[in-house]
DNA sequence: CCAGACGTTGTT
DNA sequence: GTCTGG
DNA sequence: CCAGACGTTGTT
DNA sequence: GTCTGG
């Protein structure tokens, strides 16, 4: 699963990377939490843009915001027909920017879990698949875009501390992934686990 | 038919 | 133990 | 995901 | 909105 990441990147780096239109704003943490406003990347309007999220995906059919908390994460094995996500994942996929992800695993005998860290071997931002909705607050009219990380199988790599592990795109799909023109099932296939070289952890 | 849920993870 | 907030 | 709280009353 | 459970 993925329930925490590190984001510290600078505007430029993020725009050449995910080669984005236009810098965006800054936005550096190295603890991204659930019902944070991370940028994600999408395709808007033609244009390639990172713009802030909250993370947990709130439907456009909920009747209150709760219903986010729960859906931070979304297997990639029921995307495609879970109310919650099936609409989002066939035409409002995004990418998550990240340094790193964590993961965490009890140690036998110790009280508190060890937090792992994994991050792109070469160095780079990882891409991580995501699913994004707008959903509009009844009382206020207010406007509340969220999204949601993918979960895989985990790799070899993964596999020792964790059951689940978040869907990195390799960078020769991003378009694939963004384009709305790309159908879910094309998009689906997206969704392996990383290959074990493309991560370090400690 | 209406009412209520709509999710994942980890842990038991 | 379990829920809420970040 | 973890950290931190863990309540009631009356009013909208 | 749409599915599930009663």
């Amino acid at each position: 699963m993925c329930g925490r990441f590190d984001l510290s990147e600078t505007s430029q780096r993020l725009r050449a990377q995910f080669r984005l239109s236009v810098d965006p704003a800054p936005f550096i943490s190295d603890d991204v939490c659930p019902t944070n406003w991370p940028p994600i990347i999408r395709d808007l309007d033609g244009q390639r843009l990172a713009t802030p999220a909250r993370w947990g995906l709130i439907p456009w059919f909920a009747k209150d915001e709760k219903v986010g908390v729960r859906a931070i994460n979304a297997r990639a094995e029921t995307i495609a027909t879970l109310p919650t996500f099936r609409n989002a994942f066939k035409c409002r996929r995004c990418i998550v920017p990240a340094t790193a992800f964590y993961e965490w695993a009890a140690i036998p005998g110790q009280k508190q879990k060890r937090k792992y860290r994994f991050a792109a071997a070469s160095g780079e931002l990882l891409g991580i698949a995501g699913l994004w909705d707008r959903w509009t607050r009844q009382s206020t009219g207010e406007v509340v875009e969220s999204f949601t990380i993918i979960t895989t199988e985990p790799n070899q790599l993964m596999a020792p501390i964790h059951d689940r592990m978040p869907a990195v795109l390799k960078p020769v799909n991003y378009d694939v992934w963004l384009s709305t023109d790309t159908p879910p099932e094309v998009a689906g296939r997206l969704l392996c686990p990383a290959d074990e070289e493309v991560l370090t952890f400690y």
